[in-house]
DNA sequence: TTGCTTGCAAATGATTTGCACTGCT
DNA sequence: AGCAGTGCAAATCATTTGCAAGCAA
Protein backbone atom coordinates (compact mmCIF):
# COMPACT_ATOMS: atom_id res chain seq x y z
CA UNK A 1 0.00 0.00 0.00
CA UNK A 2 1.36 3.47 -0.34
CA UNK A 3 0.36 6.91 0.03
CA UNK A 4 -0.55 9.16 -2.39
CA UNK A 5 2.75 11.36 -2.93
CA UNK A 6 4.65 8.11 -3.18
CA UNK A 7 2.19 6.60 -5.46
CA UNK A 8 2.85 9.54 -7.86
CA UNK A 9 6.41 9.33 -7.52
CA UNK A 10 6.45 6.01 -8.25
CA UNK A 11 3.98 6.68 -11.74
CA UNK A 12 6.36 9.12 -12.20
CA UNK A 13 9.67 7.22 -12.26
CA UNK A 14 7.34 4.36 -14.68
CA UNK A 15 7.01 6.42 -17.23
CA UNK A 16 10.29 8.06 -16.68
CA UNK A 17 11.52 4.25 -18.06
CA UNK A 18 9.79 4.71 -20.99
CA UNK A 19 10.99 7.96 -21.62
CA UNK A 20 7.77 9.19 -20.92
CA UNK A 21 6.50 12.27 -19.00
CA UNK A 22 4.19 12.32 -15.78
CA UNK A 23 2.43 15.39 -16.77
CA UNK A 24 -0.25 17.19 -15.52
CA UNK A 25 -2.80 15.54 -17.63
CA UNK A 26 -1.33 12.29 -17.14
CA UNK A 27 -1.81 13.08 -13.37
CA UNK A 28 -5.04 14.35 -13.62
CA UNK A 29 -6.22 11.05 -15.29
CA UNK A 30 -3.80 9.08 -11.92
CA UNK A 31 -6.05 11.44 -9.24
CA UNK A 32 -9.34 10.70 -10.68
CA UNK A 33 -8.33 6.71 -10.96
CA UNK A 34 -7.26 7.19 -7.19
CA UNK A 35 -10.54 9.21 -6.44
CA UNK A 36 -13.02 6.29 -8.05
CA UNK A 37 -11.45 3.68 -5.75
CA UNK A 38 -12.26 1.05 -7.90
CA UNK A 39 -11.97 0.22 -11.55
CA UNK A 40 -13.97 2.43 -13.89
CA UNK A 41 -15.07 3.39 -17.10
CA UNK A 42 -13.65 5.84 -19.48
CA UNK A 43 -16.64 8.02 -19.37
CA UNK A 44 -16.99 7.42 -15.52
CA UNK A 45 -13.18 9.34 -15.93
CA UNK A 46 -14.24 11.92 -17.76
CA UNK A 47 -17.51 12.73 -15.79
CA UNK A 48 -15.24 12.44 -12.69
CA UNK A 49 -12.78 15.18 -14.25
CA UNK A 50 -14.57 17.36 -16.28
CA UNK A 51 -11.57 18.90 -17.44
CA UNK A 52 -10.49 15.67 -19.59
CA UNK A 53 -10.64 15.19 -23.23
CA UNK A 54 -11.53 11.61 -24.50
CA UNK A 55 -9.50 11.37 -26.79
CA UNK A 56 -6.46 12.87 -24.19
CA UNK A 57 -8.07 10.70 -21.70
CA UNK A 58 -7.67 7.79 -23.72
CA UNK A 59 -3.85 8.30 -24.67
CA UNK A 60 -2.58 9.16 -21.05
CA UNK A 61 -4.67 5.48 -20.30
CA UNK A 62 -2.71 4.18 -23.07
CA UNK A 63 0.78 5.37 -22.00
CA UNK A 64 0.40 4.43 -18.67
CA UNK A 65 -0.82 0.93 -18.93
CA UNK A 66 2.56 0.60 -21.61
CA UNK A 67 4.47 1.78 -18.60
CA UNK A 68 2.74 -0.31 -16.02
CA UNK A 69 0.71 2.81 -14.03
CA UNK A 70 -2.57 1.70 -14.99
CA UNK A 71 -4.29 -1.66 -15.69
CA UNK A 72 -6.97 -1.97 -18.33
CA UNK A 73 -9.68 -4.85 -17.25
CA UNK A 74 -12.24 -5.95 -19.78
CA UNK A 75 -15.55 -7.74 -17.88
CA UNK A 76 -17.95 -7.16 -19.49
CA UNK A 77 -18.87 -5.96 -23.26
CA UNK A 78 -19.14 -2.35 -23.76
CA UNK A 79 -16.71 0.04 -21.84
CA UNK A 80 -13.28 -1.24 -20.71
CA UNK A 81 -12.20 -0.63 -16.93
CA UNK A 82 -9.50 1.14 -16.02
CA UNK A 83 -7.51 1.44 -12.21
CA UNK A 84 -4.32 1.87 -11.02
CA UNK A 85 -1.85 -0.92 -11.24
CA UNK A 86 -1.54 -3.68 -8.61
CA UNK A 87 1.84 -3.09 -7.24
CA UNK A 88 0.94 0.88 -6.76
CA UNK A 89 -1.68 -0.50 -4.72
CA UNK A 90 -2.05 -4.01 -3.91
CA UNK A 91 -3.03 -7.18 -5.07
CA UNK A 92 -6.42 -7.70 -5.37
CA UNK A 93 -9.53 -8.97 -7.66
CA UNK A 94 -12.68 -8.26 -8.77
CA UNK A 95 -16.47 -8.81 -7.77
CA UNK A 96 -18.74 -7.79 -10.85
CA UNK A 97 -22.14 -7.21 -10.78
CA UNK A 98 -24.01 -8.62 -13.60
CA UNK A 99 -27.06 -6.35 -13.01
CA UNK A 100 -25.09 -2.94 -13.32
CA UNK A 101 -21.73 -3.61 -14.49
CA UNK A 102 -20.01 -1.93 -11.66
CA UNK A 103 -16.79 -3.41 -10.46
CA UNK A 104 -15.52 -3.49 -6.86
CA UNK A 105 -11.85 -4.57 -5.53
CA UNK A 106 -12.02 -7.59 -2.76
CA UNK A 107 -8.46 -8.93 -1.63
CA UNK A 108 -8.26 -12.30 -0.16
CA UNK A 109 -6.39 -14.23 2.24
CA UNK A 110 -2.88 -14.93 2.04
CA UNK A 111 -3.32 -18.20 2.41
CA UNK A 112 -5.70 -18.73 -0.07
CA UNK A 113 -3.37 -16.52 -2.48
CA UNK A 114 -0.46 -18.40 -2.10
CA UNK A 115 -2.77 -22.05 -2.51
CA UNK A 116 -3.98 -20.93 -5.58
CA UNK A 117 -0.12 -19.38 -7.30
CA UNK A 118 0.80 -23.07 -6.80
CA UNK A 119 -2.06 -24.45 -7.99
CA UNK A 120 -1.54 -22.28 -10.77
CA UNK A 121 1.97 -22.67 -11.66
CA UNK A 122 1.46 -26.65 -11.85
CA UNK A 123 -1.39 -26.64 -13.75
CA UNK A 124 -0.06 -24.18 -16.59
CA UNK A 125 3.56 -25.91 -16.39
CA UNK A 126 0.88 -28.92 -17.49
CA UNK A 127 -0.11 -27.39 -20.67
CA UNK A 128 3.64 -25.96 -21.30
CA UNK A 129 2.75 -21.68 -19.99
CA UNK A 130 4.87 -19.83 -18.16
CA UNK A 131 2.34 -18.56 -15.60
CA UNK A 132 3.13 -14.67 -14.58
CA UNK A 133 -0.27 -13.57 -12.78
CA UNK A 134 -3.86 -14.39 -12.00
CA UNK A 135 -7.25 -12.41 -12.05
CA UNK A 136 -10.05 -14.10 -10.74
CA UNK A 137 -13.32 -12.29 -11.14
CA UNK A 138 -16.39 -12.82 -9.10
CA UNK A 139 -19.58 -12.58 -10.85
CA UNK A 140 -22.75 -11.65 -8.97
CA UNK A 141 -25.18 -8.91 -8.19
CA UNK A 142 -24.43 -5.84 -5.82
CA UNK A 143 -26.57 -4.97 -3.13
CA UNK A 144 -28.40 -2.12 -5.69
CA UNK A 145 -29.68 -4.64 -7.80
CA UNK A 146 -31.01 -7.15 -5.95
CA UNK A 147 -33.10 -4.51 -4.49
CA UNK A 148 -33.89 -3.07 -7.59
CA UNK B 1 -18.89 -34.34 -19.36
CA UNK B 2 -21.65 -34.75 -21.93
CA UNK B 3 -21.45 -36.49 -25.21
CA UNK B 4 -21.98 -34.95 -28.65
CA UNK B 5 -25.70 -35.99 -28.98
CA UNK B 6 -26.30 -34.95 -25.62
CA UNK B 7 -24.99 -31.76 -25.89
CA UNK B 8 -26.83 -30.93 -28.97
CA UNK B 9 -30.12 -32.02 -26.93
CA UNK B 10 -29.40 -29.97 -23.95
CA UNK B 11 -28.43 -26.65 -26.65
CA UNK B 12 -31.70 -27.19 -28.41
CA UNK B 13 -34.02 -27.50 -25.02
CA UNK B 14 -32.23 -24.67 -23.74
CA UNK B 15 -33.14 -22.70 -27.02
CA UNK B 16 -36.52 -23.79 -27.29
CA UNK B 17 -37.37 -22.62 -23.22
CA UNK B 18 -36.21 -18.97 -24.82
CA UNK B 19 -38.94 -20.15 -27.90
CA UNK B 20 -35.88 -20.00 -30.00
CA UNK B 21 -34.93 -23.26 -32.87
CA UNK B 22 -32.08 -24.66 -33.11
CA UNK B 23 -31.36 -24.32 -36.35
CA UNK B 24 -28.77 -25.56 -38.80
CA UNK B 25 -26.99 -22.59 -39.15
CA UNK B 26 -27.06 -22.12 -34.87
CA UNK B 27 -25.99 -26.05 -34.86
CA UNK B 28 -23.70 -25.50 -37.51
CA UNK B 29 -21.88 -22.76 -34.70
CA UNK B 30 -22.22 -25.28 -32.10
CA UNK B 31 -19.79 -27.92 -34.13
CA UNK B 32 -17.72 -25.36 -34.84
CA UNK B 33 -17.13 -25.05 -31.18
CA UNK B 34 -17.01 -28.12 -30.05
CA UNK B 35 -13.94 -28.61 -32.74
CA UNK B 36 -12.51 -26.13 -31.79
CA UNK B 37 -11.81 -27.12 -27.93
CA UNK B 38 -10.87 -24.20 -26.58
CA UNK B 39 -12.09 -20.05 -26.83
CA UNK B 40 -12.80 -18.88 -30.35
CA UNK B 41 -12.79 -15.76 -31.91
CA UNK B 42 -15.27 -14.62 -34.26
CA UNK B 43 -13.15 -14.88 -37.34
CA UNK B 44 -11.54 -18.06 -35.85
CA UNK B 45 -15.15 -20.00 -36.08
CA UNK B 46 -15.40 -18.36 -39.77
CA UNK B 47 -12.49 -19.52 -40.85
CA UNK B 48 -13.01 -23.06 -39.28
CA UNK B 49 -16.42 -23.32 -40.64
CA UNK B 50 -16.21 -21.29 -44.68
CA UNK B 51 -20.00 -21.61 -45.17
CA UNK B 52 -20.91 -18.78 -41.97
CA UNK B 53 -22.06 -15.63 -42.79
CA UNK B 54 -20.50 -13.19 -40.34
CA UNK B 55 -23.62 -11.14 -39.14
CA UNK B 56 -25.35 -14.65 -38.61
CA UNK B 57 -22.47 -16.09 -37.08
CA UNK B 58 -22.84 -12.76 -34.46
CA UNK B 59 -26.57 -13.22 -34.69
CA UNK B 60 -26.51 -17.26 -33.79
CA UNK B 61 -23.90 -16.65 -30.81
CA UNK B 62 -25.94 -13.93 -29.42
CA UNK B 63 -29.22 -15.89 -29.32
CA UNK B 64 -27.03 -19.01 -27.71
CA UNK B 65 -25.46 -16.49 -25.57
CA UNK B 66 -28.61 -15.85 -24.26
CA UNK B 67 -29.83 -19.35 -24.22
CA UNK B 68 -27.30 -20.09 -21.68
CA UNK B 69 -25.78 -22.09 -23.98
CA UNK B 70 -22.69 -20.25 -25.32
CA UNK B 71 -19.99 -18.38 -23.62
CA UNK B 72 -18.56 -14.83 -24.25
CA UNK B 73 -15.42 -14.34 -23.03
CA UNK B 74 -12.97 -10.82 -23.30
CA UNK B 75 -10.01 -11.17 -22.18
CA UNK B 76 -7.75 -9.38 -24.63
CA UNK B 77 -8.93 -6.00 -26.48
CA UNK B 78 -9.39 -6.92 -29.65
CA UNK B 79 -12.04 -9.87 -30.59
CA UNK B 80 -14.42 -11.81 -28.10
CA UNK B 81 -13.65 -15.13 -27.35
CA UNK B 82 -16.39 -17.51 -27.55
CA UNK B 83 -17.07 -20.99 -25.99
CA UNK B 84 -19.85 -23.34 -24.74
CA UNK B 85 -21.56 -22.93 -21.72
CA UNK B 86 -19.65 -24.49 -18.43
CA UNK B 87 -22.57 -26.85 -17.79
CA UNK B 88 -22.35 -28.12 -21.16
CA UNK B 89 -19.24 -29.75 -21.06
CA UNK B 90 -17.44 -28.83 -17.41
CA UNK B 91 -16.67 -26.35 -15.23
CA UNK B 92 -12.90 -24.93 -16.23
CA UNK B 93 -10.85 -21.96 -16.24
CA UNK B 94 -8.34 -20.23 -19.12
CA UNK B 95 -4.89 -19.76 -19.56
CA UNK B 96 -4.12 -16.85 -21.40
CA UNK B 97 -0.84 -16.22 -23.43
CA UNK B 98 0.38 -12.61 -23.35
CA UNK B 99 1.86 -13.60 -26.32
CA UNK B 100 -0.68 -14.37 -29.16
CA UNK B 101 -3.64 -14.16 -27.00
CA UNK B 102 -4.31 -18.12 -27.30
CA UNK B 103 -6.59 -18.75 -24.91
CA UNK B 104 -6.75 -22.49 -23.23
CA UNK B 105 -8.83 -24.32 -21.08
CA UNK B 106 -7.60 -25.78 -17.51
CA UNK B 107 -9.53 -27.61 -14.87
CA UNK B 108 -8.35 -27.13 -11.11
CA UNK B 109 -8.59 -29.88 -8.52
CA UNK B 110 -11.80 -30.14 -6.85
CA UNK B 111 -10.32 -29.21 -3.39
CA UNK B 112 -8.97 -26.21 -5.01
CA UNK B 113 -12.66 -25.45 -6.80
CA UNK B 114 -14.22 -26.07 -3.09
CA UNK B 115 -12.09 -23.71 -1.04
CA UNK B 116 -12.54 -21.08 -3.61
CA UNK B 117 -16.02 -21.02 -3.60
CA UNK B 118 -15.84 -20.57 0.16
CA UNK B 119 -13.49 -17.53 0.55
CA UNK B 120 -15.25 -16.04 -2.64
CA UNK B 121 -18.73 -16.37 -0.81
CA UNK B 122 -17.66 -14.55 2.10
CA UNK B 123 -15.90 -12.11 0.68
CA UNK B 124 -18.53 -11.50 -1.54
CA UNK B 125 -21.02 -11.42 0.98
CA UNK B 126 -18.74 -8.95 3.04
CA UNK B 127 -19.10 -6.65 0.07
CA UNK B 128 -22.62 -6.82 -0.17
CA UNK B 129 -22.60 -9.23 -3.67
CA UNK B 130 -24.46 -12.65 -3.64
CA UNK B 131 -21.96 -14.44 -5.77
CA UNK B 132 -23.26 -16.31 -8.64
CA UNK B 133 -20.33 -17.56 -10.48
CA UNK B 134 -16.08 -17.07 -10.57
CA UNK B 135 -13.79 -17.40 -13.09
CA UNK B 136 -9.79 -17.73 -12.97
CA UNK B 137 -7.93 -16.51 -15.12
CA UNK B 138 -3.60 -17.17 -15.56
CA UNK B 139 -1.82 -14.93 -17.62
CA UNK B 140 1.40 -16.34 -18.84
CA UNK B 141 3.39 -17.05 -22.35
CA UNK B 142 2.59 -20.30 -23.81
CA UNK B 143 5.12 -22.74 -25.52
CA UNK B 144 5.30 -21.30 -28.75
CA UNK B 145 5.92 -17.78 -28.01
CA UNK B 146 8.63 -18.17 -25.56
CA UNK B 147 10.68 -19.76 -28.21
CA UNK B 148 9.48 -17.72 -30.89
C1' DT C 1 13.37 26.77 -31.29
C1' DT C 2 12.48 21.75 -31.01
C1' DG C 3 9.90 18.17 -29.77
C1' DC C 4 6.45 16.05 -26.82
C1' DT C 5 1.59 16.65 -25.45
C1' DT C 6 -3.09 18.00 -26.15
C1' DG C 7 -7.71 18.60 -28.20
C1' DC C 8 -10.64 18.60 -31.96
C1' DA C 9 -12.58 16.18 -35.55
C1' DA C 10 -12.24 12.45 -38.63
C1' DA C 11 -10.98 7.46 -39.20
C1' DT C 12 -10.95 2.63 -37.78
C1' DG C 13 -12.70 -1.76 -36.80
C1' DA C 14 -15.50 -5.08 -34.09
C1' DT C 15 -20.13 -5.80 -33.58
C1' DT C 16 -25.04 -4.75 -34.59
C1' DT C 17 -28.97 -3.85 -37.37
C1' DG C 18 -32.36 -2.74 -41.56
C1' DC C 19 -34.31 -5.03 -45.00
C1' DA C 20 -35.46 -8.25 -48.44
C1' DC C 21 -35.06 -13.27 -49.22
C1' DT C 22 -35.14 -18.16 -47.92
C1' DG C 23 -37.01 -22.00 -45.59
C1' DC C 24 -39.50 -24.32 -42.15
C1' DT C 25 -44.39 -25.10 -40.10
C1' DA D 1 -49.45 -18.20 -46.37
C1' DG D 2 -47.00 -16.71 -42.27
C1' DC D 3 -43.25 -16.08 -39.51
C1' DA D 4 -38.59 -17.07 -37.74
C1' DG D 5 -33.94 -17.20 -39.47
C1' DT D 6 -30.33 -15.64 -42.77
C1' DG D 7 -27.13 -12.80 -45.52
C1' DC D 8 -25.76 -8.65 -47.52
C1' DA D 9 -24.64 -4.09 -46.91
C1' DA D 10 -25.02 -0.09 -44.16
C1' DA D 11 -25.00 1.75 -39.40
C1' DT D 12 -23.16 2.06 -34.61
C1' DC D 13 -20.14 3.03 -31.11
C1' DA D 14 -15.83 2.49 -28.34
C1' DT D 15 -11.43 3.52 -29.29
C1' DT D 16 -7.59 5.33 -32.16
C1' DT D 17 -5.30 8.60 -35.02
C1' DG D 18 -4.11 12.93 -38.19
C1' DC D 19 -3.13 17.32 -37.60
C1' DA D 20 -2.58 21.98 -35.90
C1' DA D 21 -1.99 24.52 -31.65
C1' DG D 22 0.07 24.68 -26.74
C1' DC D 23 3.79 24.03 -23.63
C1' DA D 24 8.07 22.67 -21.52
C1' DA D 25 13.18 22.16 -21.94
Amino acid sequence: MHTDPELHRSAAARLADQDQQYTTNRRAVVEALIAAGAPITLPGLLQADGTLAQSSAYRSLSVMVEAGVVRRLVHVGDHAHFELAEDLTEHHHHLICEGCGTVVDVTLPDEVEIAMDQTFEAVAEAAGFTPNHHAVDIYGTCADCRVA
